[in-house]
DNA sequence: ACGGACATCCAAACCGCTTTGGATTTCGTC
DNA sequence: GACGAAATCCAAAGCGGTTTGGATGTCCGT
């Protein structure tokens, strides 16, 4: 518990050898149980704790897993993100792993991924929000660096390692269910359809449509980051046009918030005018849960996503295996306080 | 831009010494320039880049700047965290230094804090969220370790480094162009009370109002984590009593957003019945800009913060002086949507 | 009493880089 | 042409661990 004692001087104390003390503290078996116990005890008095870098250094393992985000002000670098980092951190801590995150300019995001694999600052790493035409995959393997893909990379979903929820499957189900109630004319608010997981939601979406013969309007369907003001803007203007939408599907819980705002400004009534169905990540500063809760919702717990991609990958890096591995998250649909028949008028 | 090579292999292919080798590429000046440019293109050419523990293990310096947040659903697990953090990665990466985020339960803090010191995982770290009665600062003075506030520790201002903004002084200016508004009932919608900002931002408020011969009305005001709900439900609560107040002073977009849905659902328009002002940390989903922004506001980016932040670390590990430096910024108030003279009803 | 099987422990090599303390060359000066 | 300074470069010693390849001692059966 005082200051920092090495190796070295904790065998000297001890007249022990540094090999034995090293293998008295990590458990290998060729110890005597009393010495053990002493180098225990006298590595505890001291306050004796092993230099990572040294041990990195010598195990050849950097015990770290990267997370590299590009600066924009994009996806990314949203709530979402922060829920699923805070999951796999703590499966990160409990292994004894470090979690370094790169925050980098977008155009540096290749030599940030070149740099942890040639300079050994992790021992894998996580993709976040897979593109169409993703790419990161391809450098990754190239570097002979494990990875998670946190989503699915289009035309790499059996190479590649990922955890992922059923994004056109939710879609379709919220999309089913509002047409139950009646509704026709529904509007899509999505996020970035660059993305690989907004482009199943539409699909889940047009998808439910088309089952029911109805044709998608491309006046009703928006692709954009997913802020607040963006749902309430686009709202607004559907709502204030010839032939608005009596229905919203929004791709994040904050659109969707900025869309009731929209609704109550144009003196109607979420749930009862209009209604909304939300993909809820379940954020923990904005619980939508209760009794009922307010939005009727898709939800998958992000947090819980992290947890296992960070679980996934720790397997792949500590017993490489050589087919990969993913888990396939279904959403719940919840009924809420936002959606309700449409109204005939 | 092959594999790996390392700095034995490199200085072997240009018969030089690993010194050399070394210094042409770290800068120093005892190489001629032509030899530094061999270097230079060989490097190149194979690809080489320095094993970052190697380094980290010869120099002593680790090179990473740690953070540790508790896993605690509560104030720090949430956006404006990671704004923050988004600011400081970005100053961290452009000076070559590694992020690594400890997530951890909430009674093994300080046992990240040891960790991090004993084996050398960080050279320094960034305290967040500093409650009132703090005393990770102790901790790590003890440590050894650098270390900068975001916020202030209560009595400890002037031994530590900080970067805060004024938080009492935003919310009294907040409170006062209420009153000048003819508000005399007015709400506080604070965060928790045993973070220090949220007292500094409450003693603001109270001294606003005793500056006017007002006095405070405990049942006006509410501490809680600033989630959108807790604004509605609050909101709701009050302006459903018998002597509900006009105007409310939130302490995070987020629950102004709840806010303004229980005005909404009261059947009363914000910035005309019902105004509000809440603290903007200009957080890039939630923007709050535009030519007439939809909340009245005190703003500050928070992620300018943690890029000074980080500067500010940074500087206190090349170069360690023995007087703590401190930054403190002013919260801009700008004039929205959301606020109004007080209806005489 | 002897050889082998175990149980313990250790000296030294190694991981890949930086840095100390020279060694060697080059060059301007007197 | 000798000499000290300046310019270059290098061998080897760390940094603080892990791991290899024995060395030593103990116990047992025959």
């Amino acid at each position: 518990m005082s200051k920092g004692v090495n190796l070295k001087e904790l065998s000297q104390r001890l007249n022990l050898s540094q090999t034995t003390v090293s293998r008295a503290l990590n458990g290998y078996p060729e110890v005597s149980a009393e010495t053990r116990k002493r180098v225990a005890e006298m590595a505890e008095k001291l306050g004796y704790a092993p230099n990572s870098q040294a041990r990195r250094l010598a195990t050849g393992r950097s015990m770290a897993i990267g997370h590299v985000i590009p600066r924009s002000i994009h996806e990314m670098m949203n709530p979402i993100f922060l829920e699923f980092i805070a999951g796999a951190g703590e499966t990160y801590s409990r292994h004894g792993y470090d979690m370094i995150i790169s925050v980098v300019e977008d155009d540096h995001e290749e030599d940030a991924y070149r740099q942890i694999a040639s300079r050994k600052k992790a021992d894998g790493v996580i993709i976040h929000g897979p593109a169409n035409d993703e790419r990161r995959h391809k450098l990754l393997q190239e570097l002979n660096l494990p990875f998670v893909v946190h989503g699915r990379i289009p035309g790499a979903e059996e190479e590649t390692s990922w955890i992922d929820m059923n994004n056109r499957r939710a879609f379709e189900r919220a999309t089913n269910l509002l047409l139950d109630l009646g509704h026709t004319r529904i509007a899509l608010l999505n996020g970035l359809e660059h993305m690989d997981f907004a482009r199943r939601r539409r699909r889940g979406f047009e998808d439910a449509l088309q089952a029911r013969g109805l044709t998608p309007d491309a006046l009703l369907m928006r692709s954009s980051d997913m802020t607040e003001p963006y749902g309430c803007d686009n709202a607004m203007e559907m709502l204030k046009s010839d032939n608005p939408p009596t229905a919203f599907l929004v791709s994040s819980m904050i659109s969707a918030i900025g869309v009731a705002r929209a609704i109550g400004q144009c003196g109607l009534k979420t749930g009862k005018d209009v209604s909304i169905i939300t993909h809820d990540d379940a954020l923990s500063f904005l619980p939508n849960s209760g009794e009922v809760p307010i939005f009727t919702c898709t939800r998958s717990s992000v947090r819980y996503a992290g947890e296992k991609a960070a679980e996934l990958l720790l397997d792949m890096i500590t017993a490489p295996i050589s087919t990969p591995k993913s888990l396939h998250l279904d959403a719940e649909l919840i009924i809420g306080q936002s959606t309700g028949p449409a109204s005939s008028n």
